[in-house]
DNA sequence: AGTTTTTCATTTGTCAGACATTTAAAAGTC
DNA sequence: GACTTTTAAATGTCTGACAAATGAAAAACT
């Protein structure tokens, strides 16, 4: 009997909706003005704070965005790149770090996915694309390092391969995979020699990339994929055993 | 000089990153309830609605949900995989439909995140993924079936596929290239002929996954992706046409 | 006439206070 | 003890007001 009415929304959820769903079905278009809100308030019958709730709601979702003065108003917002990949890269961290997902689970999917983009980008990435990945392997080379700025380095080094591909949506869709991974890898402890092998691995796909062969790339990744995997592994079993030693 | 101050934000705005950083940074946990709202004012020394905006955006967002009565109040809530899914799917549309985006530049993008998942699927799909599969393949041999109810069930097919890989990661990311690729889709109409060259594919694709053959299934997605952007080619030559008829 | 300055109306941003509604817990009753 | 009633706390909503920004029209000036 509870679930006959699962939650009855709120007006100002309404509202957005309302508006949401005529901006999606395009009987708003971009750029176009919405009504004022004291106009909004009249059309839907609430006060103008409801209103207003409602249009925060929206803008939190970069739907629409608000400008004061005269001829000012909202407006429906042309969602860019930019802005999806902001939200898709907190979206997916909140995500791997609020239902616990285990770290081989998140890795495969990443793995997996730049696997997808690397024949794309054997064969069409740019200079810039290279010349990033070979700076950031070098960068990763450097003593004295620390672990949190090796990790940025590595996501870095990945955007700039899944960038290679020149394929916008892949980039926005792999942005999440790639990025919400850095707070998990965070815990693990590279070793000088740990790194060293993932360096390497790095230098054989920058390789593989630059003479575009994209078959040799995939086969790198999935090394680094095990790699990976093997350290997670390792540094997983230190936790444990420390966390043994400290309750026993 | 005008860049100085790019965009002072919003009081409800700051407020709304102030909590958001608290929640991703893990100050604020899962279940966790928030101050009341009169509380919140005191804290951020603004007005009860302007702390009521700051909630609705990050209730926007599933990052809280608020409960009425006593005892209750904002609770950060455990983003799930089912509301980021939903969030993805309408945020990829947008930027779909807003931006432009060529056909083929999304079709090329969702072909290869699927060929990425193919491998992992036909090792780990359920019986139950392969029925599905094989349940929209009839489907699609239907005679009368509308063009829609056809990518309906081409997205149900090809979920079905992803999903069997079994990485509810994977899943999540892929969501929005599969189904936002459905709008674009239902531009082209699928002629008797054509229909029968996917279905087939499908079919193709079916087997190598029942069969545990990743790179075949890999090898037909890629053939159905040719196919589906030689129809894409043919509707927009035949739009342009009639275009053209037009206004000549 | 042309240009600059001022005024003004519009619209969003913010505030204060009030009431309605929901809900769980406390108090009261049998 | 089980049930009912009361109560307090919290969100949901409304009204009315003022502040601040902004573009356009009006006015003033050259």
């Amino acid at each position: 009997m509870k679930n006959s009415t699962p939650q009855p929304e709120d007006l100002s959820a309404r509202i957005a909706r309302a508006i949401r769903d005529a901006i999606v079905e395009g009987r708003l278009i971009v750029d176009e003005r919405l009504p004022s809100e004291a106009e909004l308030s009249e059309q839907f019958e609430v006060s103008r704070p409801t209103v207003r709730e409602a249009l925060k709601r929206l803008a939190a979702q970069s739907l629409i965005r608000t400008q004061r003065g005269a001829s000012g108003g909202a407006f429906v917002n042309r969602l860019s790149f930019e802005d999806a990949h902001a939200q898709q890269i907190t979206t997916s961290t909140l995500l791997l770090s609020m239902n616990d997902v285990r770290f081989d689970v998140a890795c495969e999917a990443r793995f997996a996915l730049e696997r997808a983009c690397a024949p794309l980008s054997a064969q069409r990435r740019s200079a810039d694309h290279l010349a990033t990945m070979r700076a950031e392997i070098h960068r990763q080379g450097q003593p004295g390092l620390t672990d949190e700025a090796f990790c940025t380095s590595d996501v870095t080094f990945h955007r700039a391969l899944v960038d290679g591909a020149g394929n916008p949506v892949l980039s926005y869709q792999l942005a999440g995979a790639v990025e919400a991974m850095q707070p998990l890898m965070n815990m693990i402890t590279f070793t000088t020699r740990s790194r060293e092998k993932v360096i390497a691995l790095h230098q054989v796909i920058a390789d593989a990339i630059a003479e575009q062969d994209g078959t040799a790339a995939c086969a790198a990744l999935t090394a680094l994929e095990e790699e990976t995997q093997a350290l997670a592994r390792k540094a997983l079993a230190a936790r444990a055993e420390t966390q043994q030693q400290a309750t026993g």
